[in-house]
DNA sequence: TATGAATGAGGATTCATTCAT
DNA sequence: CATGAATGAATCCTCATTCAT
């Protein structure tokens, strides 16, 4: 008997799903956001949730791989729009700041984050976390800055492993506590202020 | 007749109470973790940690104002040693580096974190962290700050508050990502890149 | 696609219930009566009379609210089947004398009792009560007496309403004295004993 | 040793603490009323209520105690000053009808015909019940009548324990829906409306 | 596949009662 | 005797997950 459905079909559902999830776990958090939550916010009920994901845990893991993987993969695409290692860098905190007062963002960087704390929470988990801060994060700027280094733009002494930790923590830090204060915290002259002092420290 | 216990008895028995809450939240964090897990760990008595708190969530809340208090007050105090705007914000990421390899202060950051994100889906307490971060936390950066330009050993044109806002986020950010992948991140080696960084900035 | 239980099922199983929660309060109270004496009872799981009625206190209104509106739908509907005042008179107290010896009656009597205290105490519910008590219960009487009056059956120049007030206190007075004292009180010949002595105030 | 307090100071203590229990009881009913709430209206200390009773439950059962027997022995003594049968039943409906608008009245009301339910939970309170049905109320209202009768006063050939039975059926069936609707209850109309019935049907 | 009713373990909170001071 | 802190059993309700239709 061939599938009732296509794959396409199932994963589009998938996609669905996780898009409403990461609504409803911005919304009210992970662990207070109820399987209910995401049927009432879906209009996609509770018995065809489970089978596309076995748990809301699995819902979850999902989100974060499908938008960690897609946007880094833009993210890098576009990065080859420029050969220059300061406009690279450049270019990301413009794309971090381009992101002030969308509301689907707030809500990514709110999940993404308690993501985080529940990750750290579990071996398994954390692995996946480390795994993709070297292979997602890390590795784009360290890239970027060795590419600078040969070409002279970039003097730094520094080890770009850690500039590249620092760049990231920035990056999450701004956006945290924007997601947290919104309008209270002047988000773009923040990440303006970020990316001058971070590309000055690399020259 | 006089009162049956101290204020002062009361008083340690809420601290002792918040300091296994601490570890508690840490560990599986606030919602995962149950009255009955800070009664296992703390040995007093639920009833007992109800009288002294009327709610899981007023131990949080309590958790985060003692912490924020204890700890800002103690950190303006020390900066009085100091009588350069410079040595101060240099103080003030040595004091934050030092942190590092501590167990309880991992957790703080989480905890801490975590509240964050709780807070900001509660109208109330969103207004309590808006006040904290003035109160607490900028205001101390701006000080700092200003008094540098006065004396003239920061000439940087940035806003000040603006400035103080990169400050804490970068600490959070920091400390946040430590906190999740501990000796996976090199701590120590960010921090100090961020000091000059930020140092070189506002010179 | 249609509907996985049909709503006659789902009136079935609320009704079912309501059924068995109304023994367990007759027989503990509804205060002392707990949610799992009703799971043992109907051997209807937790979750399900959740499902069904959002708290205790909803099923103790359904439960009056059903059994009070029923019962007096049956006995206006039975009404009519006379045409004289005294009749109808006479007949609602043989109603109520039939039901001598009836378990589930006086378990009707004590969780209706206990309901009048329980929402004596809650506005909302008052109102409820002061509402059913004119709409359900006084206006039944007072039609009855205004008809008689008219026929010449009826000569008392007693207010109708103080007389409906009085009849009913008496039905609940008598009803409430023999559901606590049952076997010690005689209840047949007090009902009796009270049809006499109203039939004859009225005439 | 000598005991450290009089009898004296004991009893006034007990009644103390009755007398706030009773508008506790009142107010919420007794399952829902606490043991502080009798605490913060009586302000004696949780430790001294369970010095003078030792449980909450006693302390309902001495309520409803002094209560019965205080207000029969002062209803027995004030009948002395009749001696004409009906005159009596006609003093004692009137001194239930004085009773109109006295919050206290309501609350003891409400507290004894909780009290009733409780009791016919309870093998012995229910026996407790019984006795006083018979020795506090139902003997009064025969003695009467049968002193009516031998006086010719009252002709019915009705069954005088009967009799009794509906009297205080009637007294506690209306003392009840005014404690429950209040002001919404013509509590007077209806006495007097039940005295004369009942005088008129004893003749 | 889709649906939503059923399940019951789990968790926050309450409160009568005890007992050290 | 008086006090009120300590205790933990008891209870309501939630919600992830399962499964019959």
């Amino acid at each position: 008997m061939p599938p009732v459905v296509s794959d396409e079909y199932r994963a589009r559902k998938r996609s669905e799903i996780i898009e409403h999830a990461l609504i409803c776990f911005a919304e009210k958090g992970f662990q207070a956001a109820t399987i209910d939550d995401i049927v009432k916010h879906s209009k996609i009920s509770k018995g065809s949730i489970y089978t596309y994901f076995k748990s809301k845990e699995e819902i979850y893991i999902a989100l974060m791989n499908e938008k960690t993987v897609s946007s880094t993969e833009r993210l890098i695409e576009e990065l080859t729009k420029y050969d220059n290692a300061i406009e690279k860098i450049s270019f990301i905190f413009d794309v971090y700041k381009m992101q002030a007062g969308r509301g689907t963002w707030m809500d990514t960087v709110k999940v993404h984050t308690e993501f985080y704390l529940h990750a750290s929470r579990d071996p398994e988990l954390r692995q996946l976390l480390i795994d993709r801060a070297e292979t997602y994060y890390n590795s784009v700027i360290i890239n970027i800055i060795e590419e600078g280094k040969k070409t002279g733009e970039i003097t730094s002494k520094s080890n770009p492993d850690v500039l590249a930790r620092l760049f990231w923590s920035i990056i999450n830090g701004v956006g945290f506590q924007y997601s947290a204060l919104e309008e209270q915290y002047p988000y773009e002259e923040v990440i303006e202020e970020a990316k001058e002092m971070f590309i000055a420290s690399l020259k």
